[in-house]
RNA sequence: GGUUCCUUGGCCGAGUGGUUAGGCACCGGUCUGCAAAACCGUUUACAGCAGUUCGAUUCUGCUAGGAACCUCCA
C-alpha cells in the first residue's frame, strides 16, 4: 500500500516544482551519477550521496517499492577535455604503479566506508562502467542506425548539429546551442569531430592507454556520458522516474544523456530531473579540479589545515540536513560546530523520552501530532529538510517542558514523541543515535571501571563537602581529557 | 562574453504580499559548594535605489556584490 501522499518535487527539466506521480503506481526507479574514483571521497561527494538517501528513504518510507541505482565510474571518465584527455583511471594507475582495477577497487572500498559511516543505505544495484562494455557498444550501434552518430577513424561521435535540428539539445541546461554551433568553429583540421560540440560515445584507444576493449571500430573505450544511458536503461527500463546527481553534471553530462536517449529510443528516459547544489569553501566550489576540497576522512580524523576539530560522520550528515538540496552549503568551523551542537541537543531530546513521566491528562497531544503532519508538507515540499528539523526541535521542546513539569503528556503522547523522532529523524532523514563506532569495546570495560571508581571516590569527598578532592579528582580527569558532569543522580563522564 | 542563480539578524539557514522559522552565539534566569552540562526566557533581519500595492523582506525594474555552468568535476 502507498502511502497517501503530495509529494513534490523540483524538475530541473521544467524549472518547477512538480507533484511526484511514478510511471507504475507502486513502483519507483531512480537513477543517481556516483563518483569516478580515481581518489577519496569529499565533502562534494556526501551531497548527492545524502541528499538521495534521503529521498530514498522517504519513498521507501510512503510504500513504494524504490529501484535505486548509482553507478560507479571506472573507466571512460577522461582529463581535461573529454575527447583528448586521458582516462582518469588509468593515469592514477600509472603513477601508482597498479593494476587499473586495483585503484577502482581501492577507492570504491573507501568510498563504501564513508558512506556507510554517514548512514547512507546502499543503492539497489551498484553498476560498473566497465562491466557493462557490451551493453554500450550495442547502445552505439543503435544510435549510428538512428544517423545521429558517425564513425571517425575508430572513434564514434555523436552529431550534436543533426540532432539539434531533429531535437532540443540544450533543454535541460537551458543553453541556446546554435550559437554555440556557430561561434566556435573548428579552428584545427586535425580534430576527427565534425563539429567541436560532438561528443565521444567511442575512443579509439592510442597505444599507451592501458584500459581498453574491442569494438566493430577499435580497440578502445567507452566515452563517459554514454554509462548512465545504458546502464539506466539496463536497469530501469527506457523510461524511468527519477535522475539526480550534481548541478554541474546538468551540462553536458545529463544534456547528452537526454540526446543519447532520445536518439536511442526515439524519446526522453528520465521523468523528473534532480540536481543537487554544490558545497562552497570560501564561497568557491569544492572540487578536485580547485585543489580545495576536504576529503571525509580529513573530517572524519580532523587531520585537514583547515579544520580546527574533527567532526563525527553524523554531524556531516546533519550540517547537511540544515540546508535544502537546492541552495549551496558554504563549509566553515563555526557551521559544522553549530551543526554539531544542534546534533547533540536533538539527540538529548530523544533520550529523555525516556525519562519522562506519564500524566493523566494532556496539553501538548494536539501539539504533536500537528507536528507529524508538517513534517510531511516539509518532505512533501521538494525535501525541505531543514524544516522537518526545525519541527523536530519542536517536539525537543515540547520533549523538555514535560520533564520540567511545566506541560503535561499521556502515555500516548510520549509514544507519539517516540514515533514523530523514530520516523522522521532516524528513518527517513537518516540520522543515528550510534556515536559509538567500530572496534571491539570491551577491551575498554576496565578502564571505564576505573573512571567509575574515581568518581565514586569523588562522590564520597563531595559528601563530606571535601571540595578540595572532589575538585582534584575531576580537575585532574578533565587534564586527562574527560568531561564530568554532576547530576541530579550522580555523575555523567564522556570522552573529551 | 553567453546561460542560470543567489544576496535574510554576530554566524548558519528556512519562509512569506500584512501574523514566532529553527539551530549556534550573546544576554538574563533556574539548578549547582563552585564549575560544567542541562533546561527556561529575551534581543538583533530581510544588499541598495526606484516602482506596483491600502501594505513588500516577499512582485517588477535598475545598481552593487557573489556563485555555478559554458573543459573534467558531486
Amino acid at each position: 500500500m502507498i502511502k497517501e501522499n503530495n509529494l513534490t518535487i523540483y524538475n530541473s527539466l521544467s524549472r518547477r516544482k512538480e507533484i511526484f506521480r511514478p510511471i507504475h503506481p507502486e513502483r519507483v526507479g531512480m537513477y543517481v551519477c556516483g563518483p569516478t574514483v580515481y581518489g577519496d571521497g569529499h565533502l562534494g561527494h556526501a551531497r548527492p550521496a545524502v541528499t538521495f538517501d534521503v529521498l530514498f528513504r522517504y519513498l521507501n518510507h510512503l510504500g513504494y517499492k524504490v529501484r535505486y541505482v548509482r553507478n560507479i565510474t571506472d573507466v571512460g571518465h577522461l582529463e581535461h577535455d573529454a575527447d583528448e584527455g586521458e582516462d582518469k583511471i588509468a593515469k592514477k594507475a600509472r603513477i601508482e604503479q597498479l593494476e587499473p582495477m586495483e585503484v577502482v577497487q581501492h577507492y570504491l572500498n573507501r568510498y563504501h566506508q564513508a558512506m556507510s559511516r554517514l548512514n547512507v543505505l546502499p543503492p539497489s544495484i551498484e553498476p560498473h562502467a566497465s562491466g557493462h562494455i557490451i551493453e554500450q557498444i550495442e547502445y552505439i550501434k543503435k544510435i549510428l542506425e538512428s544517423g545521429y552518430a558517425y564513425e571517425s577513424n575508430g572513434s564514434v561521435y555523436f552529431d550534436v548539429p543533426k540532432y539539434n535540428a531533429d531535437h532540443n539539445y540544450g533543454k535541460l541546461s537551458g543553453r541556446n546551442i546554435d550559437e554555440l554551433l556557430s561561434e566556435t568553429r573548428a579552428l584545427d583540421g586535425q580534430s576527427e569531430k565534425r563539429n567541436p560540440a560532438d561528443f565521444a560515445l567511442w575512443k579509439k584507444a592510442a597505444p599507451e592507454h592501458i584500459m581498453h576493449w574491442p569494438s566493430p571500430w577499435s580497440e578502445g573505450f567507452p566515452g563517459w556520458h554514454l554509462e548512465c544511458s545504458t546502464m539506466g536503461e539496463k536497469y530501469l527500463g527506457e523510461q524511468f522516474d527519477i535522475h539526480g546527481g550534481g548541478m554541474d553534471l546538468k551540462f553536458p553530462h545529463h544534456e547528452c544523456e537526454i540526446a543519447q536517449s532520445v536518439a536511442h529510443n526515439g524519446h526522453d528516459a528520465v521523468r523528473y530531473w534532480m540536481h543537487n547544489n554544490m558545497i562552497t569553501i570560501g564561497g568557491q566550489k569544492m572540487g578536485k579540479s580547485l585543489g580545495n576540497f576536504i576529503t571525509l576522512d580529513e573530517f572524519f580524523n580532523g587531520t585537514h589545515p583547515l579544520l580546527t576539530q574533527p567532526y563525527s560522520p553524523m554531524t556531516i550528515r546533519f550540517f547537511m540536513l540544515q540546508a535544502q538540496y537546492r541552495s549551496t552549503i558554504d563549509f566553515s568551523n563555526d557551521a559544522l560546530q553549530a551543526a554539531e551542537k544542534a546534533l547533540k541537543r536533538m539527540l538529548e531530546g530523544y533520550r529523555r523520552i525516556a525519562d519522562l513521566k506519564a500524566s493523566e491528562t494532556s496539553d501538548v497531544s494536539a501539539d504533536i501530532s500537528a507536528l507529524e503532519s508538517k513534517c510531511y508538507e516539509a518532505l512533501d515540499d521538494d525535501l525541505n529538510t531543514p524544516i522537518v528539523l526545525a519541527h523536530l526541535f519542536e517536539a525537543c521542546s515540547i520533549v523538555n517542558r514535560v520533564n520540567d513539569g511545566h506541560a503535561k503528556a499521556t502515555a500516548e503522547d510520549i509514544e507519539a514523541l517516540r514515533r514523530l523522532f523514530d520516523t522522521f529523524l532516524f528513518e527517513i532523514l537518516g540520522v543515528s543515535d550510534d556515536v559509538v563506532e567500530g572496534g571491539d569495546k570491551s577491551a575498554l570495560k576496565p578502564f571505564e571501571d576505573a573512571v567509575d571508581l574515581l568518581l565514586d571516590l569523588r562522590a564520597q569527598a563531595k559528601a563530606k563537602k571535601d571540595w578540595a578532592t572532589s575538585d582534584a579528582i575531576r580537575d585532574g580527569l578533565a587534564q586527562i581529557g574527560f568531561n564530568v558532569k554532576d547530576t541530579k543522580d550522580g555523575f555523567e563522564w564522556s570522552l573529551k
